[in-house]
DNA sequence: CGGTTGGTTGATCATGCTCAAATTTGGTGG
DNA sequence: CCACCAAATTTGAGCATGATCAACCAACCG
């Protein structure tokens, strides 16, 4: 693969062809085409300037910071149908990335109150997430961060048993505060005990719904 | 003391003289009086009905989630003159209790355009501030999270080397993701070396800053 | 096929937690 | 001012969880 997770290269210009499916669903008079970003290319970086808000139209995105000796913090997971990008100037204090082929529009932000307005409850739900997440890493062991990501994730799919999972172990490992083998080893032990199943390395089955809801605390 | 930490005592509705500095500075016409909150009287309460948003006029704000075995997380402290209280829907997800002898004005939301424009800029504070902490709590060890707390607490109050933390070490602990005594003894493992010095229990000086501010990494 | 990337498993180690016991602090009443 | 008390803090000893280091395995792709 072309790009790995620091690649500096970036196609942000590079307009792909659009999936008919994948059009965003707004009904605004100029519909912007998605901006197409392959696996682990970089969309924005830390410290450049912040052009808006960014909606992700089909794929996943990481967001993060990085800490001088590259220990890496994600802050959060964005799907299919999520926004992400909110800054409180116009700088950008994280870094995003695509984890797979992904589709994203960006809305540039006028400081008007209309669009406060629109903003104001999708920064809100950003803020609830990140400071439940807080609760998962300052509070909660192993077992229960990787019970409550898959929990997490499976709500976040509609409620399906059978999960994707488009990062890799060591996204999941930054993102709950884990190393990779930490996060391998618990993923080991939920499939012994039964209560998920993993039929390929990005898929989770959730047997024992109501075992792992409780593990999660 | 008769205000326990989850003194279920609660005495919203008693308005306190207010003290002529602590007055709102907003010039609006009708001025809310703050609301006094004796140390460690409940705020608000998770599940609760959300009135608006809050103001700390003086003393200050913890601001924390519970899991069912007691362990406790604090997603925030909120000092003279931040604001608190952001909810994504009508409900308090979280629980806020006074630290100390605290004054509180609360400003109702209308879900007005002209609202919003006041309060995005604050929640994208939050978030922003939320996310940050993430990263303390993910991927620092116990000097650099006590070394960062300490930091922050230092520039929130104008920078000066001289700090007072109203908070208990149990505090700074769950705030932290720390036992307190790994608190303490980091604290002691500081003064030891020089970095700070602690001339009372609430009371920090910071002596090498250079120093402090590397170990926040 | 060989090479690369991502994932799993094992052995050992270290950071920070737990349990327990001093010690200090701040408040209160004599 | 001082003795006393409860709460908060500090300190110590041993332990456990998760990190580190290392080897191995599987899938993918030229």
């Amino acid at each position: 693969m072309a790009f790995t997770d620091n690649s500096p290269i970036v196609l942000n210009t590079q307009i792909a062809p659009v999936p008919s499916g994948a059009r965003p669903a707004t009904g605004a008079a100029r519909i912007p085409s998605p901006t197409f970003y392959p696996a682990g290319s970089e969309i924005y970086a830390q410290g450049e300037r912040c052009q808006g808000v960014y909606r992700v139209e089909f794929g996943a995105v990481r967001v993060y910071r990085l800490l001088a000796d590259g220990r890496r913090q994600i802050s959060g997971f964005h799907l299919a149908g999520e926004m992400f990008g909110f800054e409180a100037d116009d700088t950008h204090h994280f870094f995003a990335e695509a984890i797979c082929a992904t589709g994203v529009t960006i809305t540039r932000t006028a400081r008007t109150a209309e669009m406060s307005c629109h903003l104001l409850p999708m920064a809100l739900e950003g803020l609830v997430r990140a400071q439940e997440h807080l609760l998962v890493l300052g509070r909660q062991n192993a077992v229960e961060r990787i019970a409550a990501f898959l929990t997490d994730m499976a709500e976040r799919q509609g409620g399906l048993k059978q999960i994707e999972l488009p990062m890799t172990r060591s996204d999941i490992g930054d993102y709950l505060g884990l190393t990779i083998e930490t996060v391998s080893r618990v993923f080991s032990k939920l499939k012994q005990s039964g209560v998920i199943r993993l039929p390929g390395l990005r898929t989770v089955e959730i047997v024992k719904w109501q075992s792992l809801h409780d593990m999660a605390a």
